[in-house]
RNA sequence: GCCCGCUUAGCUCAGUGGUAGAGCGCACGCUUCACACGCGUGAAGUCGUAGGUUCAAAUCCUACAGCGGGCACCA
C-alpha cells in the first residue's frame, strides 16, 4: 500500500464535498428515523455581495461542529443557508459598474431595466461566498438556499409589512431621519456610525430685540443658524431669566425667534443657551415639537443649502456655507470666538459620508411596542439563552428597553418595494398585493410608494420566512422552529438577534432560537480590527491553501468565543496535527492485514492487557468529555480533549506499546487482535473529530479495513458509507477504569524517569541499559509490560527487587510516586558528585514542599475548618513526599563514598 | 458621564477557593523500521498594582492603573 509521508489537505478537500453534497447528507431527509429529535440552524445571512472574511469562517465553523455533532447523534439535523439582498452595496456596486462600462446611471435606464441588470449581476457575482462556504466544509442544506428576495420571503416581508400597519404599528409620517446625501436614502439608527472628530465651537451673538444686549449661543454647524427657529435656556438659569418670551433678531436673516425655556438644556455646557434648529437636528425636532416651533429646511437632500436659508446662501453647499456664516458674523462683529472642539460626528456606515439629519416623509415602525415581549421573554424565561452570558444578555435587555421608531423605507431601487399604493387623490393603501389595493380603494388608477424597505426588515423575518412563514402549515415550520442556535457577531446583536426575536414571538407565537452563540472577534496580530480600509485583513482561503481547512477549523473553534489575535503558528501547529493523525493511520494501515474495524476488543474488559485498559478508558472518558463540551459550547475544551488524546494517549503511548504486537513478522490471531484493536481505536478517534476536522476524518476513514454501510448510525441506514453519518461516540462508563489509569500513570512514569536518567547523564541513544526497580510493596504493576518498558527506555532487562540497596553503587537513582524506585547502573558514566547534587536538589525541593504542608496541617485552624476531605487529602500528600524524599536519602547514602 | 470585559511563561491563550497549564518559541540530544509538519529530555511565571474576606486567594470583594468594548451626551 503507498500511502504518502505526509497529509495533503488540497486533494482530500476537493474529494469529498461535491459528493457529500450530492449524496444528500446535509438534508435531513436524509434522517430516516421517524422518532429522531430535531436540531436546526437558520445561517445569519451574509451580505450577497460579499465575500468569505474570518467572522464568517469562525461562525460558519462553529455552526458546522454543532450540526455535524447532532446529526451524527442521529438527529434530524438542518443548517439553512442563504445570503440577503444587501439593498445599499448591491445598489451602489451595480451603479458603480453601470458607470465603468457604460457610462450610464440607473436614471438612464429606469427602474425596471435597472433591476435587471441588479438580477443578472446577482446571477454572475453573487454566488461567491456559497462558494467559498462549499470550501469551508460547511455542511448547509443547499436545497433550501434562500434569499431575502425569494418570492417566498418577499410574501413574507408584505405580510408582515401588512399586519403591522394594520395593527398601527408602522405608520407613514414625518420625522427625523439620518440621510445620507452620498447614498441619497434614509437610514436606521443602526445603520449609522458616531466618529471622534477634531473640530470647532463656535460662539455665535444673537441680538436681542429692543435692547442693547446679545445672547451667545454655541455651535459646531455654524450653518444651522439660518434654520434657527428659536434659542432654548435652562428655566433654572438665571441668567437668562430676563430674557424668558424675549424676541432675538436672528443675523444674516431678518427674522425673529423666541427665547424658550426647556430642561434639556445643560446651563453648564457652553454658554447655556442653546440655538434651536428643528429641522436639522434630533434634539432640536423634539424642542421643537415641546414649543410648538417652526420647522424651517435650510438643508435639502444633497447636503446644500435651501431659498429658505436665503438668496445669498442658496445653492451653497454645507461647508461652503459654514465658512460664509462665520465670515459674515464677524464682519457684524457677532462672531465671540472659536475654539478648538472634539465632538463626535455621525457618518453613514457603507460610505462614510456625513449623515445630514434630516425631516422626512418615511415609514416607521414602532419597534418599542414589538420590544416588550422579546424583553418579557428574557427577564422572565432567559429566552434566548446567551452564550457568554455576561455581557451579551445585558447588552440586548438594554439595546430592547430604549427602542425607537424604526426607519424602514430607503430611497433606493433594489429590495423589497414598500406595500403601499396612493390613489390621484394622494389616500394610501397598504395591501398584500396591488389587485387588493385596487379592490380595496375602489380604482386602478394607483401608484405604488417608490421606496423600498430596510434590508434589515427580511433579515428581521429570516428564522420565520426561510421556513416558509406565511404559510402556518408549512412543513418546515411545524418541524424545525423555534431554532436551536442562532451563532453570530456581537455587533449584529441588535441587527439580527432581537429583531428576529421579536418577529419570532409575534408571528409565530415563540422564540426564535433556544440559544444564541456569541463569537469572539478576530484581530490582527497587533490587536487592531481587521478591516478592508486597513488592509489587514486575513484571507480565510489563503490561510485554506497554506495549511488546510480541517487545521483553520480547529483553530477557530479553539477561539469560540473569546477575543483573539490572530497568528498562523496556531494554525500551523494544528496542521502539525492533522500530519500526526495522518502518519497515525498510516501506521495503522500500513500493518493492518488482518485487521477489521469493531473488533480486537472481545471478552471481558477485566482480561485485556493494562495499555488495552487504559486506552479504552482515556478514549471513554475523551468522548464524555468532547460529547459535554460540544453541548456546552466549551468549543475550545473539546479540541484540546481530542487533541491531547490523538497525540498523546494514543500515538505516544498505546500506539508505541503495541508496536511489538501489531508489526510481529508472523501473521498470528493475537497480531490481527491487536491491529484491529490499533485500528478500531484510530476509527473511533475519527468519529470524535469529524466534526472539527470533517475532511481529513472522511478521507481515512474510507480507508479503514471492514468499513461498510453497517458503520452508519441506525437513523441512516441505507446511505452511502460516510463517517458523517457513522454515530459520535457515546461514552460506555463500564470502561472508564480509573484502576487502569493508575497503573499505566505508574508505567509511564517509570519510563519517563528512566529516559530522564538517560538524558540527564548523556546515555547514547542506542546503549542499552540495566534497570533496577523496587515497586514499594504495593504490587507490581510493572510485571505484566516489562517488554513493553524495556523497549521503550532501551533497556537490556528489568529486574524487580524488594530493595535497591545492593545495586551497584555507580547507578542513577529515580524516586517515583507511591514507593517506587528505580536505579540504572552505569558505570564509568557518573560523576558521583554530580550525581549526589542531582539527587540532593530533588530532596531538598520535596523537603521544601513537606515542609510548608506539615506547617499547614499542623495549624488547628486549618485542620479544624477545612473540608475533611482536603486535609486527609493534603496528608497524603505529605507522607508521599516522606516516602520519596526517604528513598532520596537512601539514595545519596549509596551514593556516598 | 454610565456600564461591561480583559490584564497568567518570550508570543497567543486555557484554567481553578486548597500542589500554576497548553500550543508556538527557546535549550540539549536523536536519520529509534507512522510521522523532522517528527521523537526524547529540559529551562522558563512572586497569575497587572494596593488593600480586604478566608484556615487557605492567581481564583471572591473593593479601589487603582493599563488596554479594549458598549450605551448616552456632545448646543
Amino acid at each position: 500500500m503507498e500511502i504518502p509521508k505526509t497529509y495533503d489537505p488540497k486533494q482530500a478537500e476537493e474529494r469529498h464535498y461535491a459528493r457529500w453534497e450530492s449524496a444528500g447528507c446535509f438534508a435531513p431527509e436524509i434522517n430516516k428515523d421517524p422518532h429522531a429529535p430535531v436540531y436546526s440552524i437558520v445561517i445569519p445571512p451574509p451580505n450577497v455581495t460579499g465575500s468569505l472574511h474570518m467572522g464568517h469562517a469562525l461562525q460558519h465553523t462553529i455552526m458546522d461542529v454543532l450540526t455535524r455533532y447532532q446529526r451524527m447523534l442521529g438527529k434530524r439535523t438542518l443548517w439553512l443557508p442563504g445570503t440577503d439582498h444587501a439593498g445599499i452595496s448591491t445598489q451602489i456596486q451595480v451603479e458603480k459598474q453601470l458607470r465603468k462600462e457604460e457610462g450610464l446611471t440607473r436614471h438612464d435606464l429606469g427602474r425596471e431595466k435597472f433591476l435587471e441588470r441588479v438580477w443578472a449581476w446577482k446571477q454572475q457575482y453573487g454566488g461567491e461566498i456559497t462558494k467559498q462556504m462549499r470550501r469551508e466544509g460547511a455542511s448547509v442544506d443547499w436545497s433550501r438556499e434562500r434569499f431575502t428576495m425569494d418570492e417566498g420571503l418577499t410574501r413574507a416581508v408584505r405580510e408582515f409589512f401588512v399586519r403591522c400597519y394594520d395593527e398601527g404599528l408602522i405608520y407613514h409620517g414625518e420625522g427625523m431621519i439620518s440621510w445620507c446625501p452620498k447614498d441619497q436614502t434614509a437610514l436606521s439608527d443602526l445603520e449609522v456610525e458616531k466618529e471622534a472628530q477634531a473640530g470647532k465651537l463656535y460662539y455665535l451673538q444673537y441680538p436681542v430685540k429692543g435692547a442693547d444686549r446679545r445672547v451667545t449661543v454655541a455651535t459646531t454647524r455654524p450653518e444651522t443658524m439660518l434654520g434657527d427657529t428659536a434659542v432654548a435656556v435652562n428655566p433654572t438659569d438665571e441668567r437668562y431669566a430676563d430674557l424668558l418670551g424675549a424676541t432675538l433678531e436672528l443675523p444674516l436673516t431678518g427674522r425673529e425667534i423666541p427665547v424658550v425655556a426647556d430642561e434639556f438644556v445643560d446651563p453648564e455646557f457652553g454658554t447655556g443657551a442653546v440655538k434651536v434648529t428643528p429641522a436639522h437636528d434630533a434634539n432640536d425636532y423634539a424642542m421643537g415639537q415641546r414649543h410648538g416651533l417652526a420647522q424651517l429646511k435650510v438643508i435639502d437632500q444633497h447636503a446644500h443649502m435651501t431659498a429658505d436659508a436665503g438668496a445669498e446662501f442658496e445653492g451653497l453647499d454645507r461647508y461652503e456655507a459654514r465658512e460664509k456664516v462665520v465670515e459674515k458674523f464677524e464682519e457684524l462683529g457677532l462672531l465671540e470666538k472659536v475654539v478648538d472642539y472634539e465632538f463626535s460626528i455621525t457618518k453613514c456606515g457603507r460610505c462614510r459620508t456625513v449623515i445630514e439629519p434630516l425631516i422626512s416623509l418615511q415609514w416607521f415602525l414602532k419597534q418599542a411596542e414589538l420590544g416588550r415581549a422579546a424583553l418579557e421573554a428574557v427577564r422572565e424565561k432567559h429566552e434566548p439563552r446567551f452564550v457568554p452570558e455576561t455581557p451579551y444578555e445585558k447588552v440586548y435587555t438594554s439595546w430592547l428597553e430604549n427602542l425607537h421608531d424604526w426607519t424602514l423605507s430607503r430611497q433606493l431601487w433594489w429590495g423589497h418595494r414598500i406595500p403601499a399604493w396612493y390613489d390621484e387623490a394622494g389616500n394610501v393603501y397598504v395591501a398584500r398585493s396591488e389587485d387588493d389595493a385596487r379592490r380595496v380603494a375602489g380604482t386602478d388608477k394607483l401608484t405604488q410608494d417608490a421606496d423600498v424597505l430596510d434590508t434589515w426588515f427580511s433579515s428581521a423575518l429570516w428564522p420565520i420566512s426561510t421556513l416558509g412563514w406565511p404559510d402556518a402549515d408549512a412543513p418546515d415550520l411545524k418541524t424545525f422552529y423555534p431554532t436551536s442556535v442562532l451563532v453570530t457577531g456581537r455587533d449584529i446583536i441588535f441587527l439580527w438577534v432581537s429583531r428576529m426575536m421579536m418577529t419570532g414571538l409575534k408571528f409565530a407565537g415563540r422564540k426564535a432560537f433556544d440559544d444564541v452563540y456569541i463569537t469572539g472577534t478576530i484581530f490582527d496580530k497587533h490587536g487592531q480590527r481587521m478591516s478592508k480600509s486597513k488592509g489587514n485583513g486575513v484571507d480565510p482561503l489563503d490561510v485554506f491553501d497554506k495549511y488546510g481547512v480541517d487545521a483553520t477549523r480547529l483553530v477557530l473553534a479553539s477561539i469560540g468565543g473569546t477575543d483573539t489575535r490572530w497568528n498562523d503558528n496556531q494554525v500551523e501547529s494544528y496542521r502539525n496535527f492533522a500530519n500526526k493523525i495522518w502518519n497515525a493511520a498510516r501506521f495503522c494501515l500500513l500493518n493492518s492485514e488482518g485487521a477489521t474495524v469493531g473488533k480486537g476488543f472481545e471478552g471481558e474488559p477485566s482480561s485485556w492487557a493494562l495499555h488495552d485498559r487504559w486506552i479504552m478508558s482515556r478514549l471513554n472518558r475523551t468522548a464524555r468529555e468532547v460529547g459535554r463540551a460540544i453541548e456546552e459550547y466549551q468549543f475550545h475544551e473539546a479540541v484540546y480533549a481530542l487533541y491531547h488524546f490523538f497525540w498523546d494517549d494514543f500515538c505516544d503511548w498505546y500506539i508505541e506499546l503495541s508496536k511489538t504486537d501489531v508489526t510481529a513478522q508472523e501473521a498470528s490471531p493475537a497480531r490481527d487482535a491487536a491491529r484491529s484493536r490499533v485500528i478500531n481505536v484510530l476509527e473511533q478517534a475519527l468519529r470524535l473529530l469529524h466534526p472539527f476536522m470533517p475532511f481529513i476524518t472522511e478521507e481515512l476513514w474510507q480507508t479503514l479495513p471492514g468499513i461498510g454501510g453497517e458503520s452508519l448510525h441506525a437513523a441512516y441506514a441505507g446511505a452511502e458509507p460516510t463517517i458523517m453519518l457513522a454515530a459520535y461516540p457515546q461514552a460506555l462508563e463500564a470502561l472508564i477504569d480509573e484502576r487502569a489509569e493508575t497503573e499505566m500513570q505508574a508505567v509511564i512514569e517509570l519510563i519517563s524517569r528512566v529516559r530522564n536518567i538517560r538524558t540527564e547523564l548523556n546515555v547514547k541513544p542506542g546503549e542499552e541499559v540495566q534497570l533496577f526497580v523496587s515497586t514499594g510493596g504495593n504490587g507490581n504493576v510493572f510485571a505484566a509490560s516489562v517488554s513493553q518498558i524495556k523497549r521503550l527506555t532501551r533497556a537490556a532487562s528489568v529486574s524487580f527487587k524488594d530493595s535497591l540497596a545492593e545495586v551497584p553503587r555507580a547507578s542513577a537513582r529515580q524516586a517515583l510516586a507511591g514507593g517506587v524506585e528505580v536505579a540504572v547502573p552505569l558505570e564509568g558514566l557518573i560523576d558521583f558528585e554530580q550525581e549526589r547534587a542531582r539527587v540532593g536538589r530533588e530532596r531538598e525541593k520535596l523537603e521544601k514542599e513537606s515542609q510548608r504542608l506539615e506547617a499547614q496541617l499542623s495549624n488547628p485552624q486549618f485542620t479544624e475548618r477545612a473540608p475533611a476531605e482536603k486535609v486527609e487529602e493534603l496528608r497524603q500528600r505529605v507522607a508521599e513526599i516522606r516516602q520519596r524524599t526517604d528513598a532520596l536519602a537512601q539514595m545519596l547514602e549509596a551514593l556516598a563514598e
